[in-house]
DNA sequence: CTGAAAGCGCTTACAG
DNA sequence: CTGAAAGCGCTTACAG
């Protein structure tokens, strides 16, 4: 709130000698239904003044606050940061609020009971909220289903909740990967997987699982490491599954900061990449090109989703169609780079794909 | 804004058979002021009609918003997220504002203006606001001079320009670094420096100059290259200095990212580091530690800044002392790791400090 | 201990 | 073309 002083819609009603609802049309553009002179002085009184109408109080009057919230959920990361993902959403939204003239106001979530949702996101101060990849399971989700105001998830989520929302198809994005993988001749394929309460991992997994089988493998225990998409992960993941036998000549890691965790222990394991393993990263982070090798891994269109999820927002609030319920999907891209190449002991593509029964 | 539905204080006080001011007062923890009984049955109505304030008129009527304006320039790099420091920053500031159950507004300037900035920050949808490394010739600078809402900056400044703000002592730890290099032994040290909009790039380089001096080097001016903070200016930065004569044996980079982008470019030219050309970056991104050769770095205490920059301005909106204009600054330190080493031919840092004449 | 009333700074039918 | 008045949903002296 400004300080007390600021000149209100009266003082500069009284400056131009007109009534409060003058002032108001005029200063909101809704100059052709008054005189030009009428109109004049009073944007010159607003301008002597330097008169600036109090947003809360036209919140208040019109019943709407121009404003988007991001709620982020940051009990477990403990940073709104740690989260590359989040950080470039919120670009988007930023971006397309800003051209649409509404504000963005974030919500860092520090525990995910109802009590602490229900006070931070649903109180008036925003007129709809994007949630970024929330977990599951917690109450921010049970929440958006029952919520009043329009919601858009950008995440994905586990069958049978259904919340607007938009989301990349990284199952069709890790299918191809697989396949591609598997083309290139490799029988054992590890994962370091994320979260279970963040479901991109979950569906992660099952894709990768179902790329296995569709290529005739099955999926061994002892090449699944549970991470947690940061790099300690990687590394301690990347270490564990060198240890497995067979070990794997590839790995599917949860994100690239993950993949870049891998990528340091196998170096200090001596182990090089892509020539005896290759690594797949997901994301495609400017991290994915700034270290060496550079990755492979699948591109997100991060920006575009937040971008997408403003719109949505925006055109639910000012009363277009009530959001659907089917997910917005954009394609993930696998983005080949150095981190890939067929298994030791192959070296062409092709050959490897009708190689039969290879190990 | 909430939909029409919600409940007001009015149902509230309704249900509960008592008057608004009374739910007001409970609702607000002065329940010391009333009967047990009467406590009970407000919290009570209030439960049943799952009744939440409306923020806007709660803001509006005492006056005062309770959050706080986070304010960027985005018309420069066009993305927020362009810069990591922005983002470590806003951790701070949601980590500490979240404690104080305060807010927290992004505000994204794509047009420096004055207009706009005025529209945009002091429009009474915020009590206070920090400004995150703004370009030292804009609009919001000027403005934040006399802004009526109390301000901190977090970042660098000219001299002459007092406004609050939280800083860290780059110069220090600049000199600092050259020091050290050239007790390595380095006579030929290069920049890329960081846009002159950005009075930090500014103040690094004139501290690199007087580091330079009080060593008993000349500033040469083909081991200056002019970058912009990003990786491309980077490696063309890197690509560029080598051609100079006579050749940096050391480069200091305005970021890390910078310093990944003439790790790139080095590793193009086959110019081995650290053995040939020591790279020194600054920030300490976790890039820093996820690149190879890992980046000898100067770390900035971005997320405490945050957090100082949010103390500043919630104990100034609470009627604490008034901001002071004079900086508070943290220290950035040196942190060592393998992209720096003695220059070709010398080997031991003690011999090379006392070498004299070394050309 | 409780409530009636004024007020926060706007917007918006509505009447003229 | 313009203005008086009600209203947005709260808070807060103030009186009782």
């Amino acid at each position: 709130m400004r300080p007390q002083g600021s000149p209100t819609i009266r003082d500069v009603a009284k400056h131009a000698g007109v009534s409060v609802a003058t002032v108001s049309h005029v200063l909101q553009g809704k100059s052709s239904l008054h005189a030009a002179a009428t109109v004049e002085r009073v944007r010159r009184s607003a301008e002597e003044l330097s008169y600036r109408p109090n947003r809360t109080a036209q919140n208040l009057a019109r019943r709407q606050t121009r404003t988007l919230g991001v709620v982020v959920e940051t009990m477990t990361t403990g940073r709104f940061t740690a989260n590359a993902f989040c950080v470039e959403v919120l670009d988007g939204i930023l971006d397309f609020a800003g051209e649409a003239d509404y504000q963005v106001k974030i919500v860092s979530l520090k525990c995910n009971d109802s009590q602490t949702v229900a006070q931070c996101v649903d109180n008036g101060s925003m007129d709809a909220a994007a949630l970024i990849a929330p977990n599951s399971d917690g109450a921010l989700v049970a929440w958006a289903q029952t919520a009043a105001l329009p919601i858009v998830l950008v995440g994905s989520l586990p069958d049978g909740i259904d919340i607007p929302r938009v989301d990349v198809d990284d199952e069709a994005a890790i299918l191809n990967a697989v396949r591609w993988l598997t083309e290139l001749g490799h029988r054992h394929i590890g994962i370091i997987t994320g979260p279970p309460t963040q479901w991109s991992a979950v569906r992660r997994e099952n894709a990768y699982a179902r790329a296995l089988a569709s290529a005739g493998l099955e999926a061994i225990a002892s090449l699944r490491y549970a991470g947690d998409y940061t790099y300690a992960s990687g590394q301690a993941g990347a270490a564990e599954l060198m240890t497995a036998d067979p070990r794997p000549t590839a790995i599917i890691c949860g994100n690239d900061g993950v993949a870049v965790g891998a990528l340091e222990a196998l170096h200090r394991l001596h182990i090089r990449v892509p020539d005896e393993v290759s690594i797949l990263g997901f994301d495609d982070h400017d991290v994915a090109r700034w270290c060496r090798p550079q990755l492979t891994t699948i591109r997100q269109p991060f920006h575009e989703m937040g971008v997408k999820a403003a719109e949505l927002l925006i055109t639910a609030i000012e009363g277009g169609p009530v959001l659907r319920k089917e997910p917005i999907i954009f394609p993930g891209v696998l983005v080949r780079r150095r981190s890939t190449a067929p298994p030791p002991g192959l070296s062409a593509p092709r050959g490897a794909r009708r190689g039969g029964s290879v190990p």
